[in-house]
DNA sequence: AACGGTCTCAACCGCGGATGG
DNA sequence: CCCATCCGCGGTTGAGACCGT
């Protein structure tokens, strides 16, 4: 038995809302608010409408303030920057993005936004259909931590907005202080401005990679041995390292629990040439270096698919601490 | 001008979580 | 605790706009 309809849907008016229903609601609004309760808001602002359709109306088209056309490039980079930190939480990425509703943020990720980071992130490949997995149509059953995240916990863009652009995706500028946050929010702790320079990775050109606040990291064989040397061989692109994030982010809500160790093995796979993503993601190619957590004995190679990584659910191993690299230039 | 394909975005749907009795 | 109700969210839909032929 499904859940009982939140009103009659013969008796209520759907589709688009007409200028007088606009008015009629806005009026209402302004001058006795919707009570508290939007289901029974129709009934006493004399429309004939779902409770939902009212606040829907209200929420993402009436509101005052309500931001609408075209997104700045600013707004862009927020929108990369916290959907790579964060995912598709649009409420969220919403409150940080004044005028501008959750409902908004989402058909422009959908339409143009998801399409500039793939034309931008297959163009850095020789293969020519990138594929990524928080894409696929499957994944609606990842489900996200219900905690409320204060901003401000986990992302320095709103310390100082400068730092939090996105450089090198389809020609944005960089500056010549970015600061990716693209972190883990449910490990706020795993996070540093620290900018000691001992574990730092540096690219030659672009950015350097800052894994001091992650122990899991820098205790890497791998990871270690480039840390203390092999330098030039660690530099990614700035839009793959997104789209590592995105992975690394979409596996940990696949898992609900996942060490990071998805985008460490890519590295590896990367500095021994074998990194190709898309192949990361098919599970096909030469990269079989993933770890599917824990460490020591612990640790076990298994296949490098992503959907492989992100279904094995039952991995004993798997979750001392999720982290993802700090990022900037 | 007519047509068909694609894109956009407002609106809908159903679910999970919060809340209160 | 349990249950009913409501809210808010994210995914999906579909009408209309737009564009290319």
């Amino acid at each position: 038995m499904g859940r009982a309809p939140c009103c009659d849907k013969t008796k209520v008016k759907r589709g688009p809302w007409s200028p007088e229903e606009d008015s009629k609601l806005r009026g209402y609004i302004e001058k006795y608010g919707n009570g508290g309760n939007w289901i029974s808001f129709p009934l006493k602002a004399g429309l004939r409408r779902c409770g939902k359709s009212c606040r829907l109306r209200w929420l993402n088209y009436l509101r005052p303030n309500i931001k609408h056309g075209d997104f700045s490039e600013e707004e862009d980079m927020i929108i990369f920057s916290l959907f790579a930190a964060i995912g598709s939480r649009w409420s969220i990425i919403a409150a940080h993005l004044p005028g501008r509703t959750d409902n908004d943020i989402k058909n422009y990720w959908n339409t143009k936004l998801r399409k500039k980071l793939m034309s931008s992130s297959s163009s850095s490949h020789s293969s020519s259909a990138m594929t990524s997995p928080f894409l696929n149509p499957n994944s609606q059953d990842v489900k996200r931590p219900s905690t409320t995240i204060s901003p401000s916990s986990y992302n320095p863009y709103f310390e100082n907005p400068t730092k939090a652009l996105i450089s090198n995706i389809d020609g944005f500028e960089a500056d010549n202080h970015q600061i990716f946050p693209f972190v883990n929010p449910n490990y706020p702790q795993d996070i540093s401005l620290s900018e000691s320079s001992n574990n730092n990775i540096s690219g030659t050109s672009g950015f350097s990679l800052n894994h001091n606040m992650c122990g899991h990291y820098s205790n890497h064989n791998n990871f270690s041995s480039d840390v203390s040397g092999n330098r030039s061989e660690i530099i990614m692109k700035q839009e793959e390292i997104m789209m590592l994030m995105m992975i690394d982010n979409h596996i940990d809500q696949r898992t609900k629990g996942y060490d990071g160790d998805f985008t460490q093995g890519y590295y590896s796979n990367y500095i021994n040439g074998h990194g190709d993503l898309k192949q990361m993601i098919s599970g096909t190619g030469t990269n079989s270096n993933i770890n599917m957590g824990g460490s020591g004995s612990e640790s076990a190679s298994s296949s490098s698919s992503i959907s492989n990584l992100a279904e094995n659910k039952s991995s004993g191993s798997l979750l001392q601490h999720k982290c993802l690299p700090y990022f900037y230039s």
